[in-house]
DNA sequence: TCATCATATCATTATATACTGATATACTAT
DNA sequence: ATAGTATATCAGTATATAATGATATGATGA
């Protein structure tokens, strides 16, 4: 059904989309409510709940029901530490991606 | 003009892609040249050169001619250590993928 | 039960992106 | 200079994906 190659290109495109990796940034410093990443991403609720769905079932989030707020929160470290690693790799290859825009 | 995260996002951009990450997981064994890449993922010519093109924009493949031949590298350790740890998730996420469709 | 708030889903539209085939460019050897 | 091979670019089309507005579901407390 899948191979090794279009699953990780599927994990990936969890970090490729700003207001997916937007998500992931606010989940880095915990455990979010939709309403609260509505507020720090800018984003309508419709399509946060959208985005969480879409994380959610690539496995990138984890759901708790908590009354009526559902708290999402990173699924494994790994996720954080692939943004880490990004965030190094930008540092030295800024410059690349202003003229990066094809595809 | 890019914000932190849109920068990030454009950098996962690079691996979110099938047809790109198959020749990046290619140059994880070392430079090859366009038609090298072209036998190894099986897309067309013009295909892996607009991948190549986008790649290298984004500062993630290095290109360098030697005669008639274009050799291609990965411009970073961390690219290839950022894949190795898509993997490692994946062995843990993979059974969440296969429902995973939206967006 | 009803009203309210939080979240999820749906249908639609807009946009971005990937692919193809044709063609152009660059290099090499004869 | 010409032919042959490798790579790049371009225009056009198809497809995938994101965003929106309207609406539905689920939980809580009066």
């Amino acid at each position: 059904m899948f191979n090794a190659t279009e699953l990780k290109a599927k994990l990936f495109r969890g970090f490729s989309d700003t207001s997916r990796l937007g998500i992931l940034e606010t989940l880095r410093d915990g455990p979010r409510t939709v309403s609260e990443m509505v507020e720090t991403t800018g984003l309508t609720q419709p399509n946060v709940s959208n985005h969480l769905a879409c994380l959610r079932e690539c496995g990138l989030v984890r759901r708790e029901q908590k009354g009526k707020f559902v708290y999402y929160e990173l699924s494994d470290e790994r996720i954080s530490a692939l943004m880490e690693l990004g965030d190094g790799l930008i540092a030295d290859l800024a410059k690349g991606f202003y003229e990066c825009t094809r595809y």
